[in-house]
DNA sequence: GATTCTATGTAACCAAAGTTACACAAAGAA
DNA sequence: TTCTTTGTGTAACTTTGGTTACATAGAATC
């Protein structure tokens, strides 16, 4: 288990040390669902390894990808939900075999109190995901499908670091909150168009520039 | 000028004091651009008379209305932008005459330090304004036209405290991000449906229950 | 009161995306 | 192999909302 990703966020070695005392770490498989409603109430989850997908859900089961949480971060939404004990309305679920390690509250106030780099690394990812949240705002209200649908693919590309990633349509539709029919509309024309290259269960990326 | 609601989130006296100490107040009119791209890099701004409109703008120019900043809350974002200097791509303008109160960042981790329940304060407003970013993400995500915009006239009432508020279509509509005639046509339907009454410059809510 | 804004009402049309329904093809299981 | 499941392609149709264009009505100014 490791938290060198910290450091990009500034956490000395030193802080590292004290997470790895003070937390609790537990293992989740693809698929696992973290959060549903309201849990954790009394610890920040950092992720240690894998990474996890948050999501929106609609009263109607409807839902749409927020963002991911990658390995060195954390999930604060699910902090700030436990913290004021609402229900978030935010679905977390393991993308991958994924690692967390759960940070006691008190524990995260001393080291907020000691290591101010502590609360530059929390308020850091606040600002990102804030950001990310924008980006979603802002994808739905202005954004057409067949945008969405693209941007999709190629943050999906630079994850896999490859021009090649395997997702059904299904999953894609459930992801962009949207129908199948629709995606499989609008990938089709993509294709056509010379962007994309279909298979089963597999989607190719061929022009990354964005023709408007 | 006040900062007695901040007594909502559990901020002292003493902490009011320190703030009215450290910080410099300043005064918006009404319609003043308070953030547009990038601004405010070393002071939180708190909210202490008034109001704020804050805005996520395409770049298209076309908008869509995020949250309000009221009496005794800060502008989160524009202080997560400052702090790590990108184009934050959020607008605020201010909604009516306001006072704006800035502290400047070191005395901001000063008093965290200091004081737990100023830190408590933070969370609790980048909390709410999460949970506001998630409903639009909801309401542009799964809502219909006239749904939001019932949402949003319920949501003017409440906080102007009266069954009837004084907006035009155009407005309304730049808020939602859609088009004036939209407006128009969704309003005229639910007055038609006896959800609303219309006048010139005016809306008046006839039912609060959203009938499904 | 006449003129000029500003706000609203409406119609006709179009494009995007949701819906339903079904054919077919690839992959996996029996 | 055959059967079944899963994933994709496509057509036809509907709904929602964006666009254009114009009429009219209330307010404000002259």
């Amino acid at each position: 288990m490791e938290l060198g990703q910290l450091n990009e966020f500034k956490a000395t070695p030193e802080i590292n040390e004290q997470l790895m005392a003070f937390g609790t770490a537990k293992s989740f498989k693809e698929g696992d669902v973290i959060v549903n409603e309201n849990a954790y109430t009394n610890a920040i989850p950092i992720v240690t390894n894998g990474s996890i997908r948050v999501m929106r859900s609609d009263e109607d089961g409807r839902e749409i990808l927020l963002y991911y949480i990658n390995k060195g971060e954390s999930c604060i939404m699910s902090f700030l939900g436990g913290m004021h004990q609402d229900t978030s309305k935010v679905k977390a679920v393991a993308e991958e075999a994924t690692e967390i390690l759960f940070i006691p509250i008190e524990k995260v106030l001393y080291l907020i109190k000691e290591y101010p780099q502590w609360l530059e690394y929390i308020f850091r990812l606040y600002h990102k995901r804030f950001e990310e949240l924008l980006e979603v705002i802002n994808a739905v209200a202005f954004k057409k499908m067949d945008e969405r649908i693209l941007n999709f693919i190629q943050k999906k590309c630079e994850m896999a670091q490859s021009k090649t990633i395997s997702i059904t349509h299904e999953t894609l539709s459930l992801e962009l909150g949207t129908a199948r029919v629709v995606v499989s509309r609008l990938l089709k024309q993509m294709e056509d168009e010379g962007l994309v290259k279909l298979g089963r269960n597999k989607i190719t990326l061929i022009q990354t520039t964005i023709v408007k």
